[in-house]
DNA sequence: TCCAAAATAGACCGATTGGTCTAATTCCTC
DNA sequence: GAGGAATTAGACCAATCGGTCTATTTTGGA
């Protein structure tokens, strides 16, 4: 399909980003991995690199949502649709490449100090975990731990994700279902 | 205590980096925290800025060693240790300000691509990892379930941070021993 | 077809980046 | 105290940073 030039920003943006962090990346790359002059950027971005992060950042938010709405969907039960989710992540750590972070947290935390910046970071998060809490107790959870679970299956996430980085390897996601369901 | 030049550097440098990132932030900060001039850092890591920011990281693992050892020294139970050991990073993060991430992927990440970066990364928490193992193996946990055990402590540790500093609090970190001992 | 708005194009800017190099100074040993 | 090594001091460098600005081209509705 064909994209905007500002969708190509957005999304060239957000690749780099979660690859070497905000401050990593000069807006000279993303202009040469799009192609377009510096005028297009600041066109769609007015305010330059920090209007940029942040429509990356929310790229980044919206494609999880539909990730974990997708695993979700055909689950028969809660363990099942986690297992798919992690499968689902694991995948996309793949393809990205071995290097990349958590995409929200790398583009949102080493942004300029602006406290924008780290609210939105806690809203995408907190927006999955309820995302996923719903979704547990669709699934039978009882309403009472369905949050627990979700906020367990978050943080066992972001933390196997760092992990999978460090040692490039993305089995160490799939993995974390052994953690989180001990058979 | 009288800390030598090369010590003011690595140490500013590590606490620099754990608040921006490798990239987010310039030798000038560094020299300008320690008061020290340019050539100093050159004469102590003549690889500059790579340099710097690896001896960072090995201060901060030592020191994550030292906090594990500490917390696990006088615990009765797996489970008591693995509290302490929380509440000592609740307390570390508060402390450093509430925007630090992991000291060493923060370093060690987004640093320059060489390998020997990411390389480091994984001998860390690996260290990590084992060490916790073995005070949990110390501790009465079986043998075969002592290294899971301290992969999840460290994944729920490495996940709960990320949010915590999301959400800008300690608790979050405190509060993960909920999630690794349910009632 | 025409015209205004949207978008592209890129030269240019001051500031800062990591890094080099030489001179001065401090420190330790004999 | 003399001499040599370790360290400090900071001027200087090319390259890159994010950002501004003006001109040109493309586009879409009247």
């Amino acid at each position: 399909m064909e994209l905007s030039s500002r969708e190509k920003l957005a999304w060239a943006a957000a690749k780099l980003f979660q690859e070497r962090g905000y401050h990593g990346v000069g807006l000279s790359e993303v202009l040469k991995v799009t192609g377009l002059p510096k005028g297009s950027l600041y066109h769609h971005f007015p305010n330059g690199k920090s209007d940029l992060a942040l429509e990356a950042a929310a790229l980044a938010h919206r494609e999880m949502t539909r990730i974990i709405e997708e695993a979700f969907q055909d689950a028969k039960t809660y363990q099942d649709g986690a297992t798919t989710f992690l499968f689902k992540l694991a995948k996309l750590f793949e393809i990205m490449g071995k290097y990349t972070g958590c995409p929200v947290s790398e583009i949102l935390f080493a942004g300029p100090d602006e406290d924008v910046f780290r609210q939105k970071s806690a809203e995408y998060f907190d927006a999955w975990i309820s995302l996923i809490a719903t979704q547990a107790e669709r699934l039978g959870q009882p309403a009472d731990l369905a949050r627990a679970e979700a906020e367990r299956l978050f943080v066992t996430l972001q933390g196997g994700w760092t992990l999978a980085r460090a040692r490039q390897d993305g089995d160490v996601i799939r993995n974390l279902r052994l953690l989180l369901f001990p058979t």
